[in-house]
DNA sequence: GTCTATAACTCGATAGAC
DNA sequence: GTCTATCGAGTTATAGAC
């Protein structure tokens, strides 16, 4: 009958937004149960420790990558080289609407947990390698444009690290220009990539 | 007589490292006084609170990053597009000699801190714009080998970007090779840039 | 599944002697 | 400048009634 979430979801979304505002440890409980509207015995009665609620907001963000993330682009796109820059022009529009103070999730979590938390690490590297995906499989749809030598993999992976890089600068500087032009430099690759797999690699295949 | 560092320094020195390895927030008092073998009194003697702490810390980054980070490459290389790949090369062995568990000390505390902490996030900025012109040299040196199109500040600033994304994937996946993989694509495309400044900006400036 | 109350501990920070 | 002792608040987590 309500349309509230039930409980177990409520503290899932309340630690994700707090988490990504102010980091996993500087986040308390306490906080969490007020965003929340819960009690601490709900939340010990769904998660053991804080940690395992911690593991749940990243398992939520891998589950969510594709449905919310990807699949809005690439509906709305279909030339697979624009799906990319149709993503990537996702994260622009969050660093837009939250002043340049929020970003990546993901990324975020990355630097601070990566050295103290094996499993939330391996999270992390789920959802970078989920994302990754999808931008190599825009690569490959694209194959017949860029140089035979342009690995998919490889190239997926740096639009991942153009993309977390270019987030943390526009957050350190509260400005959106280095996201800008990380993504414009990342296009001007793309076009010297592209223009080399036409100029002198598609023409020699009738030969 | 003692070559042992005065108290501020080893408080300095303890907290830029269990920051760099554990992250701020997660980072206590008490832990950075038995690291640096001091007690509560002399931290709070020289720094009022936590947080003036951290803005030492980042300012220490700050003053030593041209004789620690910048100059040493600068004197072993002379080319300056060397120069750039050289400086990369200093947070890949960073990253090698701890399994890949520390990258860049200010991408770290900069997802953490650039949402809460405004006096962090300018010295954080500072940091990224004092490594964005030692490479920007770098670029304005080698000019005549890139095309006139490109920009000294934007290339130097997509070079932070890609060590950056680069070190936040390799501690995610404890593996070397993304950030391997980052400085491929990204020499990949430095080359195309000589490429193109070579091959018909030059020719044509005697004409 | 949710509530209240609280245990057990750590946090950042302070007081005052020396 | 450094020491000991400690404050008060906040932390994660638990106990037991409902």
């Amino acid at each position: 009958m309500s349309n509230r979430p039930d409980t177990r979801k409520r503290l899932i979304g309340a630690a994700r937004e707090l988490f990504l505002e102010q980091g996993y440890a500087a986040t308390g409980v306490a906080q969490i149960l007020k965003k929340a509207g819960a009690r601490s015995g709900s939340l010990y009665y769904f998660f053991p420790t804080k940690e395992d609620l911690l593991l749940a907001v990243l398992e939520d963000y891998r589950d969510l990558l594709w449905p919310l993330v990807i699949q809005p682009v690439f509906d709305r796109i279909d030339d697979p080289l624009e799906r990319i820059f149709g993503v990537l022009d996702g994260y622009r529009q969050m660093l837009r609407m939250t002043k340049c103070t929020i970003g990546c999730p993901i990324g975020n979590l990355a630097l601070e947990l990566s050295g103290s938390h094996p499993q939330a690490r391996k999270l992390i590297a789920q959802n970078f390698s989920g994302w990754t995906a999808a931008i190599e499989q825009c690569i490959v749809d694209a194959a017949d444009r860029l140089p035979e030598s342009a690995d998919a993999y490889d190239l997926a992976q740096f639009v991942l690290t153009t993309m977390e890089g270019a987030v943390m600068l526009s957050r350190a500087y509260r400005k959106i220009d280095p996201f800008d032009t990380a993504v414009a430099q990342l296009r001007e690759y793309f076009d010297l990539l592209v223009a080399q797999g036409t100029e002198w690699s598609r023409p020699r295949t009738p030969e």
